[in-house]
DNA sequence: CCGGTTGTTCAGCG
DNA sequence: GCGCTGAACAACCG
């Protein structure tokens, strides 16, 4: 069974940070309750897991921490390929299931792992692009200090970005018009910011679309052929050392030099 | 059946 | 010992 507020694709995962957002929402239920049971093919201690309280569900970026008592924290990242079920099960050994008393959740497909320690001490929240505390101001000083980098390599860096993922790249540097082989240090401060907000609107935009099941038909640039805007061709290019495919209009996204 | 991908890690290099 | 990068890996769709 698919999660009811993943409507947009017939696959209950999704990577981006949003999609993270959601798989936390999607457990949620679970959160104060007593694991009773833990199995699956991950290469972790399972036995650590039973009669503990899932005291909290964090996310960080496209992470999914579920914290236990005693600064322990198990991290679930569903890369590219994961993806999760609720009271059900795929045709597929999971890498980690946990059953509570009302009900359980499987991961399949993903890194499991402890993280020992507090959350706070691994994870730096204002680099999370969706949390309370993102920092837009250490964003931009992040970047200018890789002023040699591409603007689309950067938006990917998770130490910067964290949650931004290929599809709100695209969609970031349409809606900031600017051309992903920009190189940082040739962006104006003002252009930048632009591109910082615009990015980080789009992915609170990612999320309700998602959730309405209409992402995709939102979307401007990505996987499209013509530019919203002056209706010229996009270029399809993978750009930048990270090679990721990226979607662009030469003419209303700006390369400063 | 094959090619492509919403991501990350790591071996191997300079 | 670093920083960079290409390869490897994964499951599913068209």
């Amino acid at each position: 069974m698919r999660h009811p507020l993943c409507t947009d694709d017939k696959k209950s995962d999704m990577p981006e940070g949003p999609s993270t957002i959601i798989l936390a929402e999607a457990i949620h239920q679970f959160k104060g309750k007593k694991i009773l049971t833990a199995a699956g093919i991950a290469d972790i201690d399972m036995d650590l897991l039973p009669g503990h309280k899932l005291t909290d569900i964090k996310t960080f970026g496209k992470n999914t921490l579920l914290c236990l008592p005693g600064n322990k924290t198990i991290r679930i990242h569903l890369m590219m390929f994961g993806s999760y079920e609720i009271d059900s099960e795929k045709d597929r050994k999971p890498k980690l299931c946990l059953t509570f008393a009302n009900g359980y959740v499987c991961f399949y497909t993903c890194i499991v792992e402890w993280l020992e320690g507090n959350p706070d001490d691994f994870y730096d929240w204002s680099a999370d692009i969706m949390h309370k505390k993102w920092s837009t101001a250490k964003a931009k000083k992040k970047l200018l200090e890789k002023p040699e980098a591409y603007i689309c390599d950067t938006l990917l860096n998770q130490e910067i970005f964290a949650g931004v993922g290929n599809i709100i790249k695209n969609e970031g540097l349409f809606l900031g018009r600017i051309h992903p082989e920009t190189k940082v240090g040739a962006i104006p401060a003002a252009r930048l910011i632009k591109l910082i907000n615009k990015t980080r609107e789009y992915t609170f935009n990612f999320l309700k679309w998602k959730k309405a099941g209409e992402l995709k038909k939102r979307w401007l640039v990505y996987t499209k052929k013509k530019c919203p805007v002056c209706d010229s061709p996009l270029e399809k290019k993978y750009t930048g050392t990270t090679k990721r495919r990226t979607f662009f209009c030469s003419n209303c996204q700006e390369k400063f030099k």
